[in-house]
DNA sequence: GTGGTCTAGACCACA
DNA sequence: GTGGTCTAGACCACA
């Protein structure tokens, strides 16, 4: 019954809600297996405290994760990643960066960006921070 | 004193509002040049049908924006561009791209994807999408 | 047919708008006798020029007061306060600061001043700028 | 986090806006030290409902206070006094009836007050109304 | 024609 | 409970 340590990282002022964030989050997490079938997901409180974030926040998200089948709640336990989920492959994790992406390139059009000096800068600074 | 054609895309299912939406949208368009000091945005009106949004939803986004200087409102003629405002230079405007790009960065440890692929993957569809 | 000078003075920031300023203005000036029935208001173009203003402001401050009864329009001539008006009383003329006194009240209030702090700082300021 | 009773007092049939009108009288009450950092403000449907005003015109004046920094939104509570205000001098607070001490010398000038009468309307109105 | 203000009412995120 | 966003539509000042 371990608690996994989750790589979360929450954007307050983003116009997203928090509890959007953690979901989108956690699936992202499930997709590449870093979170399995099994493991467990911090407790709430746990949680909360370690984002600083109202507990009623992460619980409105597990239960929306709970809901979706993407984990279930063990009675005294806590949430463990359902036995039904399943790794994605690579082409269908890099799927998933497509919305992003396409915000990318609608900013990049309107900040009238040079096609190769956008593409350059972007993988200098993937190169960089991607291990 | 003719009105920009403007490239604004609005995202409704996006957790940002609306107006936010315009907000950023439109100070990109200064920034590259595409909008200069002087121009005048599309009416409040016209911009409401063209998006299909209500009006006090762009009457909202120019307020800001005039509440922030970026535009001037000239009675009974519409909003224009301020003549303080500046078109940036590119690695200003490359700049502009760092949140996303560490959203993107932040999805990609997520989605556990190799550097290598998530670059490749990145730049085809740039290519691909920019002109 | 000589065209009197007036005091006026406009505030274009308040909420006010600029033709009732007029109307409001120039039936001060009729109350208290510095204009005169037979008097002739400056036209329309010279007025706008001086003010700054749209012609058109000046126009419909001038309309009203014609509605009223306050002046007559004289074909070719201009704007000539009508026979009837009556110059005011004193006591009258008082009565007429009633609504900025009630709203200077207000404010003290809201300042949370004291009585005699306000009325010797107003006593103060209206004896240097009266006459 | 008591709810201040505020002494709020509108005219709908002046110009000045309502959302101005509160914007305007909430900061003297701030800079008279009647709400003081950490005080509540009354929530935006309490007020609209006291003030019979809708409860988005509540919003809009709450929302420039917090955009110049004199509230603070504090989730799920309401909108709190920012820390940073502060009570202003007597002096300060007696500039702050500059602009309509203006006024009423202009009025007092077009409605060809004399001076003595003037002063003494206005200090028997005020000794007569202000506590 | 231009933007601004206000209403009545729906729906959402968060505590 | 708190504030925020958005709509549909009325009415106003100004050019």
């Amino acid at each position: 019954m371990q608690h996994s340590s989750l790589i979360l990282q929450l954007s307050p002022s983003s116009g997203e809600p928090i509890y959007r964030q953690l979901i989108e989050q956690i699936k992202r997490m499930i997709a590449s297996g870093q979170l399995n079938a099994g493991d467990y997901l911090p407790s709430v409180r746990q949680l909360a405290v370690e984002l600083e974030v109202n507990p009623m926040t992460i619980s409105k998200a597990y239960g929306f994760l709970e809901s979706h089948g993407d984990v279930v709640r063990m009675r005294g336990k806590g949430m463990m990643i359902a036995e039904m989920v399943h790794k994605e492959s690579i082409s269908q994790r890099l799927q998933k960066l497509t919305p992003l992406a396409d915000t990318l390139i609608q900013q990049c059009k309107q900040l009238d960006l040079d096609k190769q000096q956008a593409i350059e800068w972007l993988t200098k600074k993937l190169d960089k921070e991607l291990k």
